[in-house]
DNA sequence: CTGAAAGCGCTAACAA
DNA sequence: TTGTTAGCGCTTTCAG
């Protein structure tokens, strides 16, 4: 069974091999009856355009590469399902690239793409700033959750949002609160914190940072082990995540959420829902992070010497049961 | 700047391209002193060679397609980033589609990687079988988690251990158990019932089915209600996504976990030890499960019309927080 | 609006 | 062991 290829189609409809290429590259290009002959030849045959060779001829793969710290980490699949979409829509396909957790390693993969794909989406991505510089010389990047001199990126602002989440703490009593950082050399930790310390010196609350953890369960744990210690009555964890892992430290302590401590999450990923009690947190715009991800690699791969865009968008806060007002002091 | 292709190097080395190409792709064909040279040149140039050329030259596009029916469901990170890794050790990129749970749209999506890619992991698939036995007459398949005649597939076999925790159970006083089926269409939902039934029979315990829930957290949660009418001190969840609905359901009802009922979730994703009480489930082997697929689709590719093969791989039981002896009556 | 022809970068016989 | 020569399937000038 021969494959089907733009000439067997030609053939089959009496015209020139070009023809049938416009036919679907340019179909303005091409009378409309002979088009539809054309149309109606190829589907008949069953011919599908080999990506390959257009690839070759162009020298645009119609592909986006997405480089991933950490797939398990559940602030991930949405993101991914996000970007997908969006590709998709412009027809690009993902080449999915999962770090492992090995920020050293993203370099590698990353040069590793190269020419494979027209452009990449790097999401928070872990490896050192020069690294990803440099990768982008070669090749049309877009960041996220992460700003770097001269790169495109799109974030997430949740500085509005986790005020706002901290204006009902206070509101609820709490009058000194705990922020459990992320990773020091995390851009989104460092952003984090500095808009929960803002919000604090603002609403004139005690804010105890307490050593950074590990953005994991296990991390959270620690933490939340930590926090007793500290006279807080709330705390913001760096995501839920972490938040969740504070969540069974407390709950294997016998101290209560939130009756006797309040807990805040960030970023809204599946889990928050799942956990008792469910998470107070901020939603990461998913959608629309992924949405704008793509365009700026769009602009990116049409103009590569363009001024990088940032696009900021905002998280939403949304309570749940694991904050409240603070229990009445009975001795 | 020109790009740097075989011909950059062949010209720096005074040599044929056939001599570089061969240098990359069959280096004992080549004179040792020579792909010495010829290597050093392509390193100085920063040769990489262009993938979609190679494609379409050899007909291998060296990308395998990876399709998910819900990348955000926590048992697919794990074996995403599995499959990943093994696909990474033969040099074949992950090309990934998330169906976003639209399963009658996963046979149109499959189609589309057609040429793009040189076969196909279909994970948990939920198109209808007869959808996906077409997509396979045109591309090597291989299936995780579901059999279809016809088709070369990995399973879990969870039979064992599930068996195993149930025998715990038995010891630990419960005599009269739910079984919370997944979706009726689910090829593992069927699977676990029927192991569940089968050693429920031979462990000579009572065996409430409930009917057939949402696998999801809400499904749990459903499931959950329902499980407190039915005078059973424990529960198999389909998944531990669906357990963790149940737990939460529980203790929305004041209903204690082990203390009062007893709940086991199955496959061991991240969730199942981040909640509280952390879940008794069923280990899934993830790594060993994406390199049985990456293998058996090699075959595939190999010799497309080959006898398929089926690899099943034994889940482990772990025993955590969720299950425990039945509590005294205390009337 | 359509066809002829020249590549895109690489591989794979076939000769030498 | 190496070079020559055709392609792979598609796009894209350039003529017509």
């Amino acid at each position: 069974m021969p494959r089907v290829t733009i000439y067997s189609v030609a053939q089959a409809c009496g015209v020139s091999s070009s023809t049938v290429s416009r036919a679907f590259t340019r179909p303005d290009l091409v009378k409309d009856s002979v088009r539809q002959r054309i149309l109606a030849a190829a589907a008949e045959l069953g011919y599908r355009p080999n990506k390959s060779a257009r690839a070759i001829a162009t020298g645009r793969t119609a592909m986006v590469g997405l480089v991933v710290p950490d797939i398990t980490n559940p602030f991930m699949p949405p993101l991914v399902r996000a970007v997908q979409r969006a590709a998709g829509d412009h027809d690009w396909s993902v080449l999915l690239v999962d770090a492992e957790e090995q920020s050293a390693a993203e370099a590698e993969l990353i040069s590793r793409l190269h020419g494979q794909v027209d452009g990449l989406i790097l999401a928070s991505p872990r490896a050192r700033s020069i690294d990803l510089q440099n990768a982008a010389e070669d090749l049309p990047c877009v960041l996220m959750n992460r700003v770097i001199r001269g790169l495109p990126s799109v974030v997430c602002d949740n500085g509005a949002a986790l005020a706002a989440i901290g204006d009902q703490l206070v509101r609820d009593g709490h009058r000194r609160v705990a922020l459990l950082g992320g990773p020091a050399s995390s851009w989104a930790a460092q952003q984090r914190a500095r808009t929960v310390r803002a919000w604090a010196a603002r609403a004139e609350v005690v804010l105890d940072e307490l050593k950074p953890y590990d953005a994991s369960f296990d991390g959270g744990r620690e933490a939340g082990a930590a926090l007793l210690a500290t006279g807080t009555t709330a705390a913001f964890a760096f995501d839920d995540v972490m938040a969740c892992g504070v969540l069974a430290e407390l709950a294997s302590r016998g101290v209560a959420v939130p009756g006797d401590y309040s807990v805040v999450g960030c970023d809204d990923v599946l889990l928050a829902r799942m956990v008792t009690p469910s998470l107070t947190t901020v939603t990461a715009p998913f959608g629309e992070l992924g949405r704008a991800a793509v365009e700026l690699l769009r602009e990116s791969v049409a103009e590569p010497e363009g001024r990088p865009s940032r696009v900021t968008l905002p998280g939403v806060p949304v309570t749940r049961a694991s904050t409240g007002p603070v229990a009445a002091r009975t001795p």
